[in-house]
RNA sequence: GGCGCCGUACCCAAGUGGUAAGGGAGAGGUCUGCAAAACCUUUAUGCACCGGUUCGAUUCCGGUCGGCGCCUCCA
């Protein structure tokens, strides 16, 4: 089945706009490099990850049958070098005793639960590396029959002088690379960019993970897992590879010799292993790139201890587009945050209006959202390279001057926000739903007994009083109106 | 040294060869005992700077200055 439109989407791979052509009319196959689960992943990992969800949101939207496969990167070292440092986690794991395979176990659980706070769907497939190793093992040995490896030192490495579209994705050729300027080039090899397959002769001291391989008992290099596994669940045509925009000089040049050699795809042949390349641009803090070294890791645990929404985050992620640096500051966070909250509060009134709580999902659920105009310019937006920020502007657009039955604006907002994945009608509905009971009968006595004596107080005169019962509450979070009709109350929006 | 990206209001940030979205913050107003909320109004003849192309440039080209990233295991 065909589409019901295009995507257009930026291709590293000849630095344009490209319309998105599938192998198979109406399914897009799509892998995106996951995490490497010896550490937190932090904001700056969370915004690429943002990025392929919404793509695969937008790809959904768009009418096309989605299969996303994404790694997790679970071969570890635990060497001493590893421990540096004050990750008390990897501390304790080793007062503990705890192996590799513990600490891989507990980042990925930490990953996964980040990620769903954030409304990023989980991939359709995830792949741990070490449950691969036979994969990555066969592909060494198509690649070694092609002619493409050389042994060294022990280990296997990849032979990049026999693969002579070696770099064209990072534009090496236009590079003058300083080889060995920032680390030490292994001397075992021919070529500075030669890469390992498969190492026997560990760097590691306390190499925990090992495994039998025709080369020796060792441990496979990096890039052949995405290889691998994206062969195995894709098939030899990918149609759209995701990953942050530093894995294009190395990671992703590699895994394009490794499996276009592996293929036989030679420069003759038009034919790609990936057809699309996709990559998220960098996070910056502070002016400078959020990283280990630099000390300036922010997680979204701790956006959390600062009394920050996970999806306050996702909110200011969207609100640039992916290929533009973004600069992150408390300040942006926090704008962020009010504009998701007053986003969700109107919203909310438009549920009210739709009806009582019960109501809302019955009346959404009779309702066309994708046939609201805005968003159908929402999806074209989506399908222009993704033009989130725009797609942002036409959602205020549709929640504060368009017109018609408060209904079809909430399907059309609810359409738009699928999207986007902010769960805003979601927490609407949950906030109008609180405020229905605030105007109704409301369930906490104390606080009616409390704006009870506050209007007492007004009665007399007694505004001091008043006052101070009226920021008690709004301290919890309850919210005082007084109308020409009366005092009215109601909980803030704060989901 | 090479390669790539970027410089838009107080902040974040879209965008286009034809005269600058949106959000946050601020200001004024209506309302109020005072507030809050809501609503209304409001904040760039200007898009780093200098040239060029053009009827017309923030948008294209060149240069200058400034910022960021990459140059081999970093999203």
């Amino acid at each position: 089945m065909a589409p019901k439109r295009a995507l257009r989407l930026y291709n590293t791979l000849g630095r344009r706009v490209e319309e998105l052509r599938t192998h198979q009319p109406g399914k897009v196959g799509m892998y995106c490099c996951g995490p490497t689960v010896y550490e937190y992943q932090h904001i700056g990992n969370f915004r690429t990850y943002i990025l392929e969800d919404v793509l695969r949101r937008a790809l959904t939207a768009l009418g096309y049958e989605v299969r996303h496969v994404m790694n997790v990167t679970d071969v570890g070292h635990l060497t001493d070098d590893a421990d540096e440092g004050d990750d008390k986690m990897l501390q304790s794991a080793r007062r503990e005793g705890k192996s590799a395979w513990d600490i891989a176990a507990f980042y990925t659980e930490q990953f996964f639960r980040d990620s769903r706070a954030l409304n990023i769907l989980e991939p359709h497939v995830v792949a741990r590396a070490t449950n691969h190793i036979d994969e990555m093992i066969e592909l060494i040995e198509r690649l070694e029959s092609a002619k493409l490896t050389y042994e060294a030192n022990g280990n296997v490495f990849y032979d990049v002088a026999g693969f002579d579209r070696y770099g064209e994705l990072a534009l090496l050729d236009r590079q003058d690379l300083r080889a060995g300027a920032r680390i030490d080039v292994d001397s075992s090899k021919r070529n500075p960019e030669d890469f390992g397959l498969w190492f026997t002769r560990s760097k590691f001291e306390r190499q925990e993970m090992l495994w039998d391989s025709p080369w020796g008992r060792g441990y496979p290099g990096w890039h052949i897992e995405c290889s691998a596994m994206a062969m195995k669940y894709l098939g030899e045509t990918v149609d759209i590879h995701c990953g942050g925009i530093d894995h294009v000089p190395v990671h992703h040049t590699n895994e394009i010799a490794q499996s276009e050699g592996a293929i036989g795809l030679s420069s003759h042949s038009d034919r790609r292993w990936v057809s699309h390349w996709c990559h998220g641009e960098f996070l910056i803090i502070d002016s400078a790139k959020m990283s280990k070294s630099k000390g300036n890791l922010v997680r979204i645990d701790q956006l959390v201890e600062q009394g920050y929404e996970p999806l306050d985050y996702r909110y200011f992620v969207l609100g640039a587009h992916y290929r533009k640096q973004q600069n992150f500051t408390a300040a942006s966070l926090e704008a962020a945050r009010s504009a998701r909250l007053n986003l969700v509060d109107r919203l909310a009134s438009l549920a009210s209006e739709v009806g009582e709580a019960g109501a809302v999902d019955e009346q959404l659920a009779g309702a066309d959202g994708e046939a609201h105009p805005l968003y159908q310019e929402a999806l074209e937006l989506a399908a222009s390279d993704l033009s989130m920020p725009r797609v942002l502007e036409v959602l205020w657009r549709l929640a504060k001057e368009a017109s018609g039955p408060a209904v079809d604006l909430l399907a059309g907002a609810a359409a738009i926000d699928g999207i986007l994945g902010l769960g805003l009608v979601e927490a609407a509905r949950r906030t109008a739903a609180e405020r229905d009971v605030a105007a109704g009968a409301p369930l906490d006595g104390e606080i009616r007994a409390l704006v009870d004596q506050r209007e007492k107080a007004r009665q007399e005169g007694d505004y001091a009083t008043a006052d101070r019962i009226r920021d008690d509450l709004a301290a919890r979070g309850v919210e005082l109106q007084d109308t020409p009709e009366g005092v009215r109350w109601r909980q803030q929006a704060s989901v």
